[in-house]
DNA sequence: TCCTCACATTGACAAACATCGATGGGAGCA
DNA sequence: TGCTCCCATCGATGTTTGTCAATGTGAGGA
């Protein structure tokens, strides 16, 4: 329930189904649903995010710390944890401390969802 | 060719394949496509744009001009106006002058694309 | 030709954002 | 106890964004 945001697919106000299918494109979403998308679309709408992502991804177990992120991000160090917040707080991340460092993870569950969120109804 | 932006999965720094799957989960994206990507999804980070974007959807043909919007987003004419060239440019969108009227349709294949970028490598 | 309607563009303005340097707060090690 | 390291937060700054009123443009009808 925590990495489920809420009303993925654009369609029903219901929605809470999210996950799969009926997107966008099936019905007229509620003015919450059409927040939460958006703040979670806004979360994807910076380069250094999408590029982010991509490294945590791309990493040895899925998982990345601040600090392997600022060289090839090529920003300060501040500046990627600000990042890193506003993908967590959107969702689309998860934080875990571990001693000194704190490991970022895509929450894929949510990422998926969102795709559904887009994704055409078949017909 | 006009509505496959480029290299929509968030992965190897090739792409054009794009469409389907491996997305920001499978590699290291390049910055061009991640300029690419975020743009598009920035223009999805807005309350309005999503819900302008259900609207479209929802409507009869698939198809609604600005005057149909007006009233459901509760905004001015010149801000949905914005708000369209905005979807317009990311190539969400589609416009069709038609005598006085602009129709403004889905770009379900680009849609699509951006989904397949989100989703998980399977495995 | 003139008027009306649908839409785009312009100019303005407040709010939000991306970025940085400087600082603070814990965790581990000597 | 001190020191170092990783990261978050704060304050400041320049840029971008969302919104509107006013105006421009182009098509259709009288």
């Amino acid at each position: 329930m925590s990495y489920m945001p809420a009303a993925l697919p654009l369609t029903q106000p219901d929605a809470a189904l999210a996950a799969c299918c009926s997107p966008v494109t099936a019905g007229i979403v509620s003015d919450e649903a059409a927040t939460t998308l958006a703040r979670m679309f806004k979360a994807l709408g910076d380069p250094t995010r999408v590029k982010l992502l991509s490294l945590i991804a791309a990493s040895a177990g899925g998982e990345a710390c601040v600090c392997d992120l600022t060289d090839p991000a090529g920003l300060s160090q501040p500046t990627i944890s600000h990042h890193m917040k506003v993908l967590a707080d959107a969702g689309l991340i998860t934080r875990e401390q571990r001693g000194k460092w704190a490991y970022f993870s895509l929450a894929p569950q949510v990422l998926g969802s969102l795709a559904g969120a887009l994704t055409p109804t078949a017909g």
